[in-house]
DNA sequence: CGCTGCCTTGATCTTCTTCAAAACGTGTGG
DNA sequence: CCACACGTTTTGAAGAAGATCAAGGCAGCG
């Protein structure tokens, strides 16, 4: 599923791993082992021992954290180049949220005692780790604030918003959303209930702001999405 | 206010310079500043150009996310040994997040390019510095589920158990939060409003679980507060 | 004292959830 | 090719949780 050529151009592209020669990418590459996942297969489960780190080499993987009673919460969805898992150098016992493939999903891992040899010996590597790490830490004290004080209009906007920046691509409806996306995944990611995001998706397609169907929704109005999250 | 042998022990004390020789750690003390910060006082706004790295010494930081509607959202309170501000290498341009001096404060900082010549000559800290950053994105993310998928009351006690583990120190009242911690502190903390916290803590005063008055909080019963958080 | 914040409490109102049922699409097997 | 069955989405109505508005109480401090 993921040919040799793939595997070196997706770890060649890394941001993290940019700037490596081809053979230390060679040398990096062995590290690595190739997994493929059906749409809906899970990759690990909160409470597993966490003893490897992914990068998704080809579709889609959501990060999902459960709770007790089974009102699950989404938080990312990971594509092609993006990393998850057993990131860091600790010793960290348990993944702490479920990682399920979302489309047809082609992984490479690595133990991360392995990952951890790599850190140790390219210094800037780490670094890139670093500094992506603390991006994501960013992106989840917004969501935070999201969560706290803004509608579930509001949030639902500009998860549509960032879905279509990250996951967007242009097409005669609009900027279609790349990712087989349900009103349960919506629900999911904006801390609210598949009714409410139905209600709202509704709404924001009367109003001629996007274009949505079975699994998919399309952004046709971007201005007028963005000014809905600024306005009062 | 620190004095320059406080400065070294902490400086030693930090996660992530522990395990650095005596001389290495002089050297790396030349490049901190020191200031000091009166309660209330900012340490700086977000927005304001990101330039420099700080490191609590003595008191206590508040680590605030505001919004266009005035609703502000405490994201962490930080303590003796703990950094904020522009921790990563990241050439990036304004600080996210408010910080305000809770508490009278000794802060040590460090420009950014300085910080990240250290990183660049001890792989090791940098290491140490993913692993911490790595730990805040997790508790980040549990604060992410709590916000969506909670109810208020199971918020505010989950919130001061952590601040409990965190600040609390044992007193003859029970387990004292050691933060001028009013009503409002609580309600950004949580996502909820004064009032609700309020009502929530007087509720829980009534129970006997804790014990609470003008700024300040005891935790007396323990194990009710963590049954109320896990039930139902 | 009396002022200024902080905290509490009550009543009302909005938002969102919950429960329930119907409509819609999609794929399947007859 | 049609019809049925399944999962998803939509819509409605009732209910709960929490926000908002407003007033009163309680401390510390000039």
């Amino acid at each position: 599923m993921c040919t040799v050529d793939l595997r070196l151009q997706i770890l060649g592209g890394l941001p993290f791993f940019a700037g490596l020669s081809a053979q230390e990418l060679q040398e990096i590459n062995k590290l690595f082992r190739e997994q493929g996942y059906a749409p809906g297969q899970p990759v690990y489960f909160a409470g597993d021992q966490a003893t490897r780190m992914f990068v998704v080499a080809a579709g889609k993987v959501k990060l999902i954290r459960h709770t007790l009673s089974g009102k699950d919460v989404l938080l990312d969805i990971l594509t092609m180049g993006e990393f998850f898992g057993s990131l860091s150098t600790l010793p960290d016992d348990e993944y702490p949220d479920t990682a399920v493939a979302q489309t047809e999903v082609c992984a490479l891992t690595i133990g991360k005692e392995d990952f951890r040899t790599i850190l140790g010996h390219y210094p800037r590597v780490t670094v890139k780790v670093l500094d992506i790490t603390a991006e994501r830490l960013q992106a989840a004290h917004e969501m935070m604030r999201q969560l706290s004080a803004y509608s579930a209009e509001r949030r639902i906007a500009h998860t549509l918003l960032k879905l279509g920046d990250k996951l967007g691509q242009a097409q005669d409806v609009g900027l279609l959303i790349q990712v087989p996306l349900s009103r349960d995944d919506l629900a999911e990611m904006t801390g609210t209930t598949p009714e409410t995001a139905s209600r709202v998706i509704s709404q924001f397609q009367k109003d001629g702001l996007i274009q949505t169907g079975r699994q998919w929704v399309a952004i046709t109005g971007r201005e007028e999405l963005e000014a809905l999250i600024q306005d009062h």
